[in-house]
DNA sequence: CTCCCGATTA
DNA sequence: TAATCCGGAG
């Protein structure tokens, strides 16, 4: 079986294990945006918190970030960590949407796939990964997006080196599937799951992973 | 104590 | 390449 074809076969274990995964937890693409950034390197469950507060201020849109300053907003994304530092990426995205695109994320979305990663990845604070989230999750661009347990996964199953590049990752991806943004929103959110069960950093609990090696069909 | 749907700076 | 940001859950 070459790379490409397993790549195509974990898709299919992954989605007959675990079934549909239905991402982006988001009510709308501008907080799917948010989360995006909160989410960098920290839980989901404490960027809820975070969410939670900014829904109860109503401040879950361009004007609701414009009206609070960047240390009031620390303070709201606080349970998600790192607050200092994505209080003021949050507000580095709204200064981008607003003098690149008038504040309309329809605009934003409208732009050209690869000039628009160029351009979010432009944005301090903003990085591959959280800019291909973007792209998927609150715009529906099929762009695959990479993670650390992306990364785990294809390491422990020796389909890369330790040392491997975003850019390589996502492209053995793209290279193997059909371009769906469905699918790979589907795809990255089972590897999630995935690795949050089975494909762990230190203790992997490899019985009962649906990509465990299986005689019968190899 | 470690880990969590990273990114930047030195 | 390593240090830094950082609270919360297990």
């Amino acid at each position: 079986m070459t790379n490409s074809e397993r790549i195509r076969k974990f898709y299919q274990e992954l989605h007959k294990k675990f079934g549909p995964q239905g991402w982006w937890p988001a009510e709308t693409a501008f907080e799917c945006i948010l989360g995006a950034v909160l989410t960098q390197s920290t839980s989901w469950k404490n960027v809820e918190k975070a969410i939670d507060n900014l829904r109860r201020g109503n401040l879950i849109s361009v004007e609701g970030i414009n009206s609070i300053t960047a240390d009031e907003l620390a303070l709201l994304i606080r349970p998600s960590g790192y607050y200092n530092q994505k209080a003021i990426k949050i507000k580095n995205f709204i200064s981008f949407l607003v003098n690149e695109f008038s504040g309309s994320l329809d605009s934003m979305f409208a732009t050209e796939k690869s000039h628009l990663r160029k351009k979010l990845l432009s944005i301090k604070g903003i990085g591959p990964e959280t800019a291909d989230s973007i792209m998927l999750y609150a715009g529906g661009i099929p762009v695959f997006v990479v993670d650390t347990y992306t990364w785990r996964v294809l390491l422990r199953h020796g389909l890369v080196p330790e040392v491997t590049s975003y850019d390589e990752i996502q492209e053995i991806f793209t290279d193997s599937l059909q371009e769906d943004a469905g699918m790979f929103n589907e795809y990255h959110a089972l590897l999630v799951r995935l690795a949050k069960d089975h494909c762990r950093k230190n203790n992997p609990v490899c019985a009962g992973c649906p990509l465990e090696y299986d005689p019968h069909t190899v």
